[in-house]
DNA sequence: AGGAAAACTATACGGCGTGCAGTTTTCATA
DNA sequence: TATGAAAACTGCACGCCGTATAGTTTTCCT
């Protein structure tokens, strides 16, 4: 009895599967455009109202994939994280910002989807799992500037931030985690994360194209410099 | 009779300016997305197909409206680090991100079309104003980093950097202007550059929304721990 | 005045998201 | 096990888009 009423639901949990997978496959190979609801559905063999059967509207389904795609990057970048050594802050930079920029170099689709404008007319929602994983990113950096912070501190220890100055549901994740660190270290995460995301933005979009010809030159200038200037002395 | 030669080509510029014009109101009003021909000739009271005898397809009209938008920027950057005091390196620098961010908040349409991924499978072509807008704007940043350069030099000159790794039109403007200067400083320039842009970026797509409340502020600090980064201690 | 060229319109095709009505399939219940 | 509701899905339609082709009107040079 409970498996046959399983029965729809597994098979609805399969179709939704499949037309995300599907529309990855779609953006992979043709941009974030390509992502239309009649192409899944062509893809699938179906129609493409069936597909409203599973997500109210085209946007609901772009968000479902940004999410997804921001949940795997927030992973990546965490994983390398955890594999650098604990106690070494420039190799635990080093190992996030390179996952970062691999990933998107990886999957330069997915980063246009996720901090881009993915799709005509799409507007973020509110909530979803797409903060939390921005949250998840920040946190992450925000694990950095701790690590560095001993060194970094005098520098950077000024600097009118309060807490105020955040997003609470950052706070919620970062202030249990790092209880010993100041507003002023949060803030330093936040701009080491906009170097990362505008150089690699830049690369991304090619608008590094028409000035350099060696993006990964300068990604890696932008780490040394950016570890000198947290006062990191200790080799990675 | 150059009088009535001329009648026509007049009328072709008006038509031409108008239809840019146009868009530039839809994108305003609607963003990039919102630039469509036929929305543009209803606007005017033709029919779409008018609009292909003065731009070959709709791509040519936006990389048309991206060239006359981000030439704005760069005049827009280039003025307020002209009004600056020119022994100032701090004001200087203030005075140019600060214009680059309050562009790019006046006209965030147009930082989306110039920077973002403008409208649905646009794909920008190899030459035109574009390439040269942004090497004014890399220039005016070069400008910067050449005056801070006496300051800066010691941190920066490292960085294994040749001429090779940049891009010959790029450096057709910048050697001449600046002749003693070394790639460390084209680089460091990029990387400025990198910096504004990321932290703009994440503003104005709504990704800092998730994390701060007060880009301002975080913006502010970005310039002072920059213009401190350069070594230059003179108060601007 | 006449004819070429330019500007513009009309029509059409295929693609898109999506609303609505109808049909088939699935499944709990009587 | 028959039945009726709910879920899944199809078909059709509408209005939007870019754009190709063909035909029409306007403009200008000779």
């Amino acid at each position: 009895m409970g498996s046959t009423t399983g029965r729809r639901e597994r098979l609805r949990a399969e179709t939704t599967a499949e037309i995300k997978k599907v529309a990855l496959e779609l953006m992979a190979s043709g941009g974030p455009d390509a992502i239309t609801l009649r192409a899944i559905a062509r893809e699938m063999g179906m129609t493409a109202n069936a597909i409203y059967g599973y997500f109210a509207t085209r946007d609901d389904l772009v968000t479902t994939l940004i999410d997804n795609v921001y949940t795997s990057l927030a992973g990546a970048v965490q994983a390398a994280w955890e594999s650098a050594p604990a106690l070494d802050p420039a190799a635990r930079i080093q190992a996030w910002a390179g996952a970062f920029r691999n990933w998107a170099l990886t999957n330069p689709e997915g980063f246009r989807l996720v901090y881009g404008d993915p799709v005509p007319g799409y507007r973020p929602p509110a909530g979803g799992a797409a903060p939390d994983a921005a949250h998840r990113v920040c946190t992450g950096l925000t694990a950095l500037a701790a690590e560095a912070w001993p060194y970094a501190e005098p520098r950077y220890a000024d600097g009118d931030f309060e807490w105020s100055d955040f997003d609470p549901g950052l706070l919620d994740k970062v202030r249990p985690a790092f209880p010993d660190l100041p507003p002023a270290a949060v803030a330093l995460a936040l701009r080491i994360w906009s170097h990362l995301h505008g150089l690699v933005s830049l690369e991304i979009y090619g608008h590094l194209r028409t000035q350099t010809l060696s993006p990964e030159k300068l990604f890696r200038a932008e780490l040394t410099q950016l570890i000198r200037s947290l006062g990191i002395t200790a080799q990675g």
